[in-house]
DNA sequence: AACAACTTTGGGAGCGCTCCCAAAACACTA
DNA sequence: TAGTGTTTTGGGAGCGCTCCCAAAGTTGTT
């Protein structure tokens, strides 16, 4: 039975009203009668009951946090994305005293997705909703915004974009980087293994590969693009397309698909980057523990998170009105993979 | 201005008790009301005030998550230690219509740690809680258990461990396992390389190798031990330093750090596992993304998640009363790198 | 038809807070 | 000293539910 603000208004000889504005700092009490409070407050070590304080100020000081089934399984293998993302967000929450409400794609069938999704949609109990990968969750989007619930998507949204806040990067200017470079280093048969095409920043990452080798002037072979998912499987097999065609340098998707290129490049004996120059997209912990140790695009992933809590307490505050849409910025980190370095040995596997 | 109890019994005509009563699936209404306010929630689409309800029944549906800073960011890197825990508790505790309140380990200083250690204990948000990677959380445990707060562990606390409810994998008897399989297949001197030693695990696997080596009368030379964290840098480090000794196996306190063992012993030359044997511990993803692909123990993580939540609901629904310990079951996953399978091309750089 | 026994329904109280308003206390001025 | 304005305090109402109890309705028996 824990105590509530009428046993410690007794306790203090005052009334329940004073405890409650020493509680919530409101100024008009007397110095004498806060301190009062204050000792019995830190002797009986009170904390106020939040879900009563919910009720009555419908506020819960919670946001909901969604991550679609896709993120939680393609992306949580090596890649440290989700736990890296949710980092970023409960920083910036509990840092303003905000908890976070977990929810995980089901892996179960269609019907208990619709149910989790209107769970979501309906839920009394979060003041606004953070979209992990809102563009592999196009129905959760759609409801959220049918539903006017306050929310902000990690990743464009496939639909809505101009009327949902959301926190991403600019994928066609970060691949149109990657691309540039390996141009810049003299490469010119330049392939690419890309993600999953239905992912925005998949396709807009191919996209970016497309306008670079456009603008200089390149040809691009359609046996030069092969795409998959996001993985190290993909990475592997699709090299083994690409190996096929003679590519001088490929850029990848995702550091996932670079690492399981350079597995299939070692296992051909293929020299990285003599023979073929290699750059990923991420720049996870992974691309710097294998050799010749990766180039990659920088992705600012907890950022993300920690960005798209900062525009949603500012929605719930009521500081934004309109949709917002954040390109957080990216850069390209030059390692060994691309030869931009003169790297001392080149490792071949035989 | 979400529809209340009182808006529906208007539309259906009825009390709000009778409203309560079919939304709480009561007996006691007679088929034709019960049909006729059902109608009306379907119609408009009603969902009851949760913190309404929180707050009469004095029940949150809530369970809280405590991951510790350590096991955040030495878990996260490629091991998807983290995520995947939490995936088997959102499972169990979705299914069983319970959200779950997720707070990480602040990364400031020791008192920010604190207040979080209060709001955790003192929060009256959560019916009970679950602390992921105990052993790493001492002062945590022990708060918890003076507060009395219900909670159950994932992995063996330091402190407390005859009160505590928790759910472990036998570590002695999986690393013992792996050292008996690599005797079994011939090799005498096994070196380790362990995780960090204050960590529970990282310890009752070293006790496992000893008792191991011990019981088939092999030496044990104290320079075949070696110890640092879970991660791929201490693999690399700890294995160049056992290579010095000669080993002819290793076993080590995670994959993370067998893959770094075995990156440094591609870079030295050696064969694995002709030269030397390797066996990982945690069958992580990315024990089968490399060449030769890892021999480890398999470590049911996610399962350590479902298995803990359904504990926490057993107490919360006071169908346990006295503390449980529970080792998972354990099994090794002979691959390729401790020389068991009759590997085709046994590979080597130069 | 009258009564008992059971089923169904409605309304009050209360969970622990916040917020509002009015009363009390205090400070100052004429 | 009376009167004004300001600060501080207390108590009522109410957030949206559940639970209890009593009233009303229904059924069956003699």
């Amino acid at each position: 039975m824990p105590l509530n603000l009428e046993d410690i208004a007794r306790l203090a000889g005052v009334s329940r009203s004073t405890v409650s504005r020493v509680v919530n700092q409101h100024p008009n009490v007397s110095a004498r009668t806060r301190e009062k409070v204050s000792q019995v407050i830190r002797d009986q070590n009170f904390h106020p009951n939040p879900v009563a304080q919910m009720l009555v100020t419908q506020r819960t000081q919670l946001i909901g946090i969604f991550v679609s089934q896709t993120a939680t399984t393609f992306f949580n293998d090596q890649s440290a994305y989700f736990p890296t993302v949710i980092q970023g967000i409960a920083d910036i929450a509990n840092n303003q005293n905000y908890g976070t409400l977990l929810w995980l794609g089901s892996n179960d069938n269609e019907s208990s997705q619709g149910s989790l999704y209107r769970r979501i949609t309906h839920n009394r109990l979060t003041d606004g909703v953070i979209v992990v990968s809102a563009s592999n969750s196009r129905q959760l989007v759609s409801r959220l915004v049918e539903m006017s619930v306050s929310f902000v998507a990690i990743e464009k949204p496939r639909d809505f974009a101009d009327r949902v806040t959301y926190v991403t990067i600019d994928n066609v200017g970060a691949a149109h980087m990657a691309v540039q470079h390996l141009i810049g280093l003299g490469r010119r048969k330049i392939g690419t293994i890309a993600g999953p095409l239905e992912n925005t920043d998949a396709a807009e990452r191919l996209a970016g590969y497309h306008r670079a080798m456009h603008e200089a002037g390149l040809p691009v072979h359609p046996d030069w693009v092969v795409s998959g998912d996001f993985t190290a499987e993909n990475g592997y097999t699709g090299m083994q397309a690409l190996l096929k065609q003679g590519v001088e340098a490929v850029v990848t998707g995702s550091d996932q698909i670079a690492l399981g290129a350079l597995r299939a490049l070692q296992a051909a004996g293929v020299g990285v980057p003599d023979d073929v120059a290699l750059v990923g997209f991420d720049d996870l912990p992974a691309a710097t523990n294998v050799t010749p140790q990766l180039t990659t695009v920088h992705h600012p992933i907890r950022e993300k998170g920690a960005y798209a809590t900062r525009l949603l307490l500012d929605l719930l505050e009521e500081n934004i009105h309109e949709p917002q849409q954040i390109f957080l910025p990216t850069h390209l980190v030059i390692r060994q993979s691309c030869g931009a370095l003169n790297v001392p040995t080149s490792v071949k596997v035989q």
